[in-house]
DNA sequence: GAAAAAAGTCAACATGGCTGACATAAATCC
DNA sequence: GGATTTATGTCAGCCATGTTGACTTTTTTC
């Protein structure tokens, strides 16, 4: 990156600030590290993405779908927070690509139940490969304790009130149950 | 429910995960937690800018036009990495509102210098105290150190080429107003 | 004086959000 | 058994924000 133009001083009328007491603005750095982190860390898969004609809305659909095999279309929609008809369209080229199944659910009929066909899991694969490789040379360079810490760093910086949802539904993919 | 995927599912690493060598697997959860609690993180200003007519492109060129007061349109593209055409709708109505202020440059006249307005620094800082506030809160939730310990881990997960620019982009700001 | 750089603009298009209205099948309730 | 609710899908259109390509103007630099 660039250096910000240098020549000009620009005046400003709060730049006399305190350095003493614990400042809001002690946190900015952390904001902005957030902003280029996460800028990276989602520009990882792109690069699978583009000759396959896809996005990352497809990504983040094929993630969870794989993660949560049978699914259904409701809880897709409340991890992704999206419309319906947003997820509709998504989906659709996702199935029409061979990329994810949608079954009818046994006990209910109406359910459509979402799976990763092998194409979709290996597709899945390696996105979780390359956003892992990241992660864990971060983590290396951190040193011991990290990957804890992060994690707990991370889950708190979501909302409280979603926390135990989100905390399930990491765990439930792990154990091999539907989210509720 | 069965599991479908008994070639995924064996993707459940903590169960027989030695602590030593993280395995690229087990940082799915990392993977979902970043996804999550950047959702929630930039989800904050949002109820602020709807109001204005404003959406997040407004946020990130006003937040750096804030930080780097007289930065140059080069400077904002290169850090934003959208197209000159992008950048150029969201800043005109940043101007044309009156949160951004455009100048010629003193030694080059070819350069349009970007000014955040007094109305702009307070938009500015609405965005910087609701994202402190939910950062402050996950520290102090995650006990001391944690400041650190993400500073660092956020770093290590950009870019190893572009580090040296974001770090001297967070430098530049906080070292008061000044040209070097 | 020519070339390069900084910025702006026009036109067209892609992606992925959104709302509203509506359709269908299946489950559930009374 | 009929009414209602639920899960899903779909059409139509709009909006925000990204893209490419071509071109202009002003100013600096070689």
């Amino acid at each position: 990156m660039a250096d910000i133009n240098p020549t000009l001083a620009p005046a400003r009328p709060e730049s006399q600030t305190d350095a003493s007491a614990p400042r809001p603005d002690s946190l900015i750095d952390l904001i902005e590290l957030l902003f280029f982190a996460y800028r990276d860390f989602v520009g990882d898969p792109d690069d699978i993405l583009a000759p396959l004609g896809f996005g990352r809305a497809h990504h983040r659909v094929l993630h969870f779908v794989n993660r949560h095999p049978g699914m259904r279309v409701t809880d897709l929609l409340d991890i992704l927070r999206i419309t319906k008809q947003s997820l509709g369209r998504v989906l659709r080229e996702l199935v029409d690509e061979g990329f994810v199944d949608s079954r009818a659910g046994e006990s209910d009929r109406r359910q459509r139940l979402l799976f990763p066909t092998p194409k979709g899991q290996a597709l899945a694969g390696e996105f979780i490969a390359i956003q892992s490789r990241r992660i864990s040379r971060a983590l290396e360079e951190c040193g011991p304790g990290m990957r804890e810490d992060a994690g707990r760093f991370l889950m708190a910086m979501i909302d409280p009130e979603d926390r135990a949802g989100v905390d399930r539904l990491i765990q439930h993919a792990e154990r091999g149950r539907r989210p509720r």
